[in-house]
DNA sequence: AAACGCCGCAACCGCCGAGGT
DNA sequence: AACCTCGGCGGTTGCGGCGTT
């Protein structure tokens, strides 16, 4: 037997409220309360459902909201906790006193999210977006070069060596209590780019490439990648299919505000011990082309500064292991 | 001034899970 | 176990305001 639904939708009005709706809908609550929401509004003469009223009040006649624009505060508060929490806007909504889940979900899709978008930051996983890392046609190139892809099961990444040294003397809840220090960590991180790559062979455009993400990385106390040594963590079985997806800055199991809750209650979250953060690659190679800053849009990746040496051992930090089991045919 | 398009926000929809009966 | 209510979520829509042409 299916459920009945939350509302006779037959003569119930929908759309925007009146102030006559808003009136008896507040009247009523305060005299008996809120609750029982399916037979409030039969009650206080209205003719909405009950889940209708539940938004209303929640969302707009509550008398302990807060309207107006957020402060900075505010707007570092929601990075910080969607950081931790992801889109768990009543979670978020709770710390914010006077915001309700929805005003915050807004708030995130029309202001922060296109914010940290311009500031090259991905908005779900809270890394520095690495546009610029084309796996799609790096993986195409190799396969259309077979010769190549003895040196692209060389390739291997160690994660822990691309880590700013920055954040590894930062005690990470620590900084998370400081969101103006959180801040402009992020803020450091600089804009993924766009790229042409040269024509001088699969390794030159990935070293190429690589270092680019390097220098990217060696600012960025955020994240790196999680490519161990197993299929399911590095190679997708359709080059669509995402990985796991990681809304999260950090992955200390704890933090120093009692308020938010175990991290490990978070899928998303690793390991303390790991100190690091998977990398969603499904964020990279969903959004290719929306680098925002055309500054960065330059032509090449390679530093003018870097050295022989330098490019030698950002080849030897990137090492992608790809296992024999491996299945090209996934690729295709 | 009118038309148009974009943007922000309130509100809705469909679904799900928790908890109570 | 089945059913029901409620609250929460992600995604989406509709509309008013505003800027541009």
């Amino acid at each position: 037997m299916g459920r009945v639904p939350c509302c006779d939708k037959n003569g119930l009005k929908k759309g925007p409220w009146t102030p006559e709706e808003d009136h008896k809908l507040v009247s009523f609550i305060q005299l008996h309360g809120p609750g029982n929401w399916r037979s409030l509004p039969k009650n206080a003469g209205l003719q909405r459902c009950g889940k209708s009223c539940r938004l209303r009040w929640t969302n707009y006649l509550r008398p302990d909201i807060k309207r107006g624009r957020f402060s900075f505060e505010e707007e570092e508060t929601i990075i910080q906790l969607h950081s931790i929490l992801g889109n768990k806007w009543s979670a978020i909504a709770a710390r914010l006193p006077g915001r309700t889940d929805n005003e915050i979900k807004n708030y995130w899709n029309t202001h922060i999210r296109k914010r940290l978008l311009r500031d090259g930051i991905d908005p779900v996983t809270h890394a520095p977006r690495l546009d610029l890392l084309d796996l799609s046609s790096i993986i195409s190139s190799a396969l259309c070069n077979p010769s190549t892809l003895l040196n692209l099961s060389t390739l291997k990444l160690q994660e822990n060596q691309l880590f700013n040294p920055l954040l590894q003397n930062q005690d990470v809840p620590a900084l998370l209590s400081q969101p103006r220090q959180f801040h402009n960590l992020v803020q450091q991180v600089p804009a993924c780019t766009t790229a042409t790559t040269s024509t001088g062979g699969f390794i030159d455009q990935t070293t190429q490439v690589m270092q680019a993400k390097v220098e990217g990385f060696s600012s960025n106390p955020t994240s790196t990648f999680n490519c161990q040594n197993s299929p399911e963590n590095f190679v997708p079985s359709s080059l669509n299919e995402s990985l796991v997806s990681l809304p999260n800055f950090y992955c200390n199991g704890t933090t120093t505000d009692p308020t938010v809750p175990e991290l490990g209650e978070y899928s998303g979250f690793q390991s303390a011990n790991n100190g690091y953060q998977n990398f969603s690659i499904d964020s990279v190679m969903s959004t290719p082309l929306l680098s925002p800053d055309p500054l960065n849009s330059s032509s090449t990746y390679l530093n003018s500064s870097s050295t022989e040496d330098e490019r030698e051992c950002y080849s030897s930090l990137l090492k992608f292991e790809i296992p024999e089991s491996l299945d090209i045919d996934d690729f295709l």
